[in-house]
DNA sequence: ATAAGTCTGTTGTATTTACCACAAAAAAGG
DNA sequence: CCTTTTTTGTGGTAAATACAACAGACTTAT
């Protein structure tokens, strides 16, 4: 395992923790480290998860497949990330998605429900663990809703506004970097990116914003970006 | 507090306590009861929330300003509703809503960072507790995925069979009863309500599914709703 | 039973979007 | 420096959507 800390101190679930602390918690967990060969399945929908999945090596693909046998590519989770956490948290509850490995994967398993219970007494670790699991899962909600706020949006140029006046309001400027491409933010706001395009120009043309390259400028002297 | 015993029973932050417990944790954490006025904020976008709000009585109002001034309802919490858990776990990030009372209104704070350090030795059900959180913000990290699923899809067709679809997997069965009326489910689905309905009614024609009020029979015979 | 109100399906039209193809600009690589 | 690849803006067209308006079915209240 030791090979591995430089990614597991890396990751929001071990935050604030020592490298030595991170080993005890994980020795205390009975955490299981295990392999899968590129292309087998980890879950199946079905299933019940009590383990959130930590990628050490590879890649594993969470996909949906509907019932007429479709499958869609949901996300992926690489190196040093999570999958899982939300089901494990929830005991009994059947998974909706499958996951798989697209590559030659190494997993280490823990468990939520050891996390919660084992050793609460002796091992001083384990809160910082559930406080940053709690947190862990918190900032995904909070992503999620604020990708919902966008994709509530009627119109494409709605959706952009929202995704763009949210941003602004993150930086506390009308001038603001975002983190994506033009074809990742059109991915994201599941629009067409030519569409999502041509509204940036319009956009642009009425004199309500400028951009180059990834750097926008609300041009509008009426924004007001206080905390209203 | 007593009062409102039944009502904290009921929510799934206090599942598997019994009222004495609930009445020991509650006072173990310092947890405070605070009036609120119609009209009056409990949170302005921007605060820092570090405990959940429990409504005793009353509704308040999440709501979201952007940077014209515009302000969206984003949704509310009735009585037995929780509000903020989300920014309660992530302390230090400041809220992009606000909340409001939208009538007079009873509310019960409730510390995370206590839930998490206090007492954890003495008292045997805050590991519940702990628990019964990260389950209530895991469902709703579930039901927020779903609702993207659902959203992300392009078109109002897609989106209704992407919604049927989850409903008849979740149903086990081609058949099943949704919890919306046309109206509520083209708002959940963000779509036009009567565009919504011509799509229903193609799907209907085409031989796709066959519908009376909430109930939907899916009618293909090579759906497979076996879990694959 | 009647009336008022709500929910749902239907239609037509203006608007918006997706999709395609393409060219200019930028970035990456040799 | 030139070539190759990627990214981005632009235009045209077919398709999908929003919007409004309305009639029939169904509910609820009187």
């Amino acid at each position: 395992m030791e090979q591995y800390l430089d990614i597991l101190t890396q990751s929001p679930l071990f935050a604030n923790m020592a490298e030595s602390e991170i080993l005890s918690v994980l020795q205390c967990l009975g955490a299981q480290t295990r392999a899968y060969k590129k292309g087998t399945f980890l879950f199946h929908c079905g299933d019940a998860a009590n383990a959130i999945g930590f990628v050490l090596d590879g890649c594993v693909t969470i996909l949906k497949e509907d019932c007429w046998g479709n499958s869609t590519i949901l996300s992926q989770a690489a190196v040093g990330q999570l999958f899982g956490e939300v089901y494990a948290c929830l005991l009994g509850e059947a998974m909706q998605v499958s996951v798989a490995a697209s590559a030659d994967t190494q997993v280490l398993f823990l468990n939520v429900q050891k996390m919660l219970h084992t050793c609460s007494l002796a091992c001083p670790f384990h809160t910082r663990l559930i406080q940053n699991l709690l947190s862990v899962i918190a900032r995904k909600t909070l992503e999620l809703t604020r990708k919902i706020e966008h994709l509530s949006k009627r119109t494409t140029r709605e959706k952009l506004l929202s995704y763009l006046s949210a941003q602004a309001q993150e930086a506390g400027s009308s001038r603001f970097t975002i983190p994506f491409s033009r074809q990742q933010l059109a991915d994201y706001l599941t629009v067409d990116r030519s569409a999502m395009s041509h509204e940036l120009c319009k956009l642009r043309d009425e004199g309500i914003l400028s951009f180059h390259k990834n750097q926008f400028v609300f041009q509008n002297p009426l924004s007001n970006f206080s905390n209203l």
